[in-house]
DNA sequence: CTGAAAGCGCTAACAC
DNA sequence: GTGTTAGCGCTTTCAG
């Protein structure tokens, strides 16, 4: 197996069984084409100094071959080009993929590879999915939901661009200002008239939702979810600013899906019929959680306002369109692109000033609230 | 070699830093723990034959080199596991994420890495996209538009599978049954009792739609769209599909956004205001149809049925949900993973028997039709 | 214009 | 246990 027949000329020898032939590699070319590697190099790179006419001799000499140069050789003696691994959690839910494409956008205006882990299907872990990476990128940017100081271990020196986490010992991070969106939320509800306030948090991954428990903020410590465990921090800043404020706050908690959102909230409408303010942990839950409302005979925003989380497209499809607390995601992968640009020029420090930036929602007023 | 902007490595000349110019190679860290490459081989890879004493000692000092293997040096001395680029053109539509979501999770279990390139955003072609991922990946599967065979000849003899479009001569390729797709939902509609039906098409980029013409099916010479140039594959099956069964079928076209078509379809409904069945190229437009639906005081389906193509989860949503013609897309993405698995383990022949599949759409019921 | 050297950084074989 | 020897396939020098 190490030597063996380099054949692949034209087409023959495909046997049915075999697959796998050796590759051919840019001597099986020189061969064919009476020349040096050199000559076949500069044939294929389209480099000066070299006759039309062995040019062309050599480059249908590669085509008989089927030859395609080794990236890796390639890559070992040019230093190549950086590739960027990029580690979402669920590309279903259409907020990554916003994000993501503006990822692959300005990546690739760099001359940036992009490598995409959509981690979440297979049941793995952000730290999973960087160690999946580790190997074949130059850098990692991702969603990685915790685990940044494990991350940034497997990275080594190279640099890990976190978001909607603490940035811990990553290079850099993206957080969201949280207490500000609760706020500017809450305030938004209250104004409104609205008094008897919900907010719908994501369960944690295996969270017992069998008898979705509720608190009134200032009631458990924040932090404390009703069921179990920690709420997420999104949680905890509206609880943080509804007791801020002295206003009540149901808090419970669903699955990261519509469908799940949607019977959560109408438990919630039956536990406290009178609730006429929902914030809801992302724009799909809230998709949701409008449907639970139209279920229950109930007009929005008349009877109860919604607002939702993200500023995903989505929302002004739906009906009625969705009032909701947005995050540029344009922006948001510029800022990770720019970020982690930074850091591979060298212009920026991991870790130093500059590599953690706090972006902030903004309220998009629509039909819902 | 115009740009010799290549240096993976840590930018060199940062002038504020220390030293770390340059990558830290196998023999650095040899060096630095006074051992020889083959011993810190072992360590880094937890090879056995190797005191953990000194193990432990090679570790710490790559570590502190910030040493990471180079993934080229690595991947020409082993086969390096395969890379397949995935070209897709807007990820912003929630229709590929959803394919890319099934791709990766099936490429990852079969160990490949996935290199994404949404080539979209940059009024880049598919063409294009294959041109930039090529030098990186050993295989592409992609919507990539046409140009099947231009893309195949960039890869030489490594496979390509083309999505939605002929294979030409692509190693493989998934089409989908468009004319059993229009049939079903034409037939549906009639049966509804629909008699003035539409089909809101997508206008191929740079299409003028100032004044949306408008056909009836059996006029023009199907292939021929209302405006200019050639209608989309899908508006022609359902062009002839109507012709076929004699049907009136008015084709209007839109650009592929939501708002887009909400705009179209209120004027469809100006310029026919009998229009009582709607099918639209996908479930996107399909919701900006539902909203000038919505916007004219109509009611759906009562007044006019609406039928999306796609079947993302968007349509469940929606108010009223959408009845679509639904591939599904996990579905999609394992045909083609197993499609470019065949090909690259030789149990299929590039261009050979298995290697186009056709795909149908079934008809969703929701409410809109 | 073309060819012949010399590695890029790593790991598989064998030595010791 | 550890070090030594070969290359992997390609592009850079630098000669011819």
């Amino acid at each position: 197996m190490t030597t063996s027949s380099g054949e692949t000329s034209s087409g023959l020898g495909q046997g049915a069984s075999t697959g796998a032939s050796k590759r051919a590699t840019i001597l099986d070319v020189a061969a064919a084409a009476g020349v040096s590697r050199q000559t076949v190099t500069r044939a294929m790179n389209a480099m000066p100094g070299i006759r039309p006419e062995t040019r062309a001799r050599v480059q249908e000499a590669a085509r008989q071959l089927g030859y395609t140069p080794s990236r890796f050789a390639k890559g070992l003696v040019q230093g190549a080009r950086t590739s960027v691994g990029l580690a979402i959690p669920d590309l279903t839910n259409p907020y990554y993929p916003a994000f993501a494409s503006s990822v692959v956008e300005l990546a690739t205006q760099r001359g940036w590879h992009v490598v995409m882990d959509d981690y979440g299907h297979g049941g793995a872990t952000g730290v999973e999915s960087v160690q999946h990476l580790a190997p074949q990128v130059d850098a990692v940017i991702g969603y990685l939901g915790g685990a940044a100081d494990e991350a940034q271990a497997i990275l080594g020196r190279r640099p890990l661009v976190v978001l909607d986490q603490p940035a811990g010992s990553a290079s850099g991070g993206i957080t969201f200002d949280y207490d500000h969106a609760a706020q500017t939320a809450l305030e938004h509800l209250q104004a409104r008239g609205c008094r008897q306030l919900a907010y719908i948090d994501r369960a944690w991954a295996g969270a017992d939702l069998g008898a979705p428990g509720s608190v009134r903020a200032g009631g458990p410590t924040p932090g404390t979810d009703p069921v179990r465990g920690v709420m997420t921090v999104r949680g905890q800043a509206f609880a943080r600013s509804a007791a801020a404020s002295g206003m009540a706050l149901t808090v419970v908690v669903s699955p990261e899906s519509a469908a799940a959102a949607r019977q959560v909230t109408r438990r919630l409408l039956e536990d406290r019929p009178g609730t006429d303010g929902i914030v809801v942990f992302n724009d799909v839950m809230a998709a949701g959680a409008l449907k639970a409302l139209a279920d229950s005979g109930r007009a929005v925003p008349a009877d109860c306002a919604v607002i939702g989380m993200d500023g995903i497209p989505l929302g002004e499809l739906l009906t009625p369109e969705l009032t909701t607390l947005a995050l540029d995601l344009r922006e948001v992968g510029r800022a990770a692109v720019e970020l982690l640009d930074g850091l591979l020029t060298g212009s920026l420090d991991p870790g130093g000033p500059g590599t953690e930036l706090l972006l902030r929602h903004h309220l998009v007023l629509r039909q819902s609230a």
